[in-house]
DNA sequence: CATATATGCAACCGATTGGTTGCATTTGGC
DNA sequence: GCCAAATGCAACCAATCGGTTGCATATATG
């Protein structure tokens, strides 16, 4: 559902971040960079995968997973927009001081 | 703890808004634009300040909540961190397949 | 074909989360 | 001083989460 839920958890932004710089890679290389389970890994590449943060290719017998950027840039927008909703209500709370 | 667990509940991410676009405002303010009970809400705002988003003051007999956007700008930040690594990736790749 | 690798499916578990309710405490105003 | 409003504290609850383990399935490769 949401894509900062699913950037919540470390175990999946370290996911996001390995995807993200090294490219695409298939469960079991994305496993071995982390401290737990094969199967932990793969619910958590299904949370980021429902969030729109990865999609994910069959080759062979292995699944690669691949960082999808297109909800990552909503995110984005969306704390743009907060940020520029502040600096609104700042620049109102200003102008009412000065009057 | 992280930014983004906290603006992960929709609850929370509405709380953020108010504050954001109509300033400061207390507890029972806040509640009042949402659909459940108080103490939920004390418990979102407790979240929310854990990670920095907001600040809290006692006046009198109510407890103003405001936003403070310090984390706010760390977090807009680790997205850019992000999709930049991704454009770096990207130009590698199309370095490597031209070669 | 046999075997090893990569993954899928499902049950299970403890901890955390989001929420409620009830009652106590602080504080402003008449 | 009394009452109502705003909040704090704590117990409780069902659902979700992050994780594990065991076993089944698919698929390269010798």
């Amino acid at each position: 559902m949401s894509v900062f839920a699913a950037l919540g958890d470390a175990t999946r932004l370290g996911l996001i971040v390995a995807l993200c710089t090294a490219g695409a890679m298939s469960t079991a290389q994305l496993t071995a960079g982390t401290t737990v389970s094969r199967q932990a890994i793969t619910k958590h590449l299904r949370v980021l995968a429902d969030a729109g943060l990865v999609r994910d290719i069959k080759v062979g017998r292995e699944r690669l997973w691949a960082f999808d950027p297109r909800y990552l840039q909503e995110a984005r927008q969306s704390l743009e927009l907060i940020a520029q909703q502040w600096d609104h209500a700042l620049l109102q709370l200003k102008r009412a001081v000065e009057r």
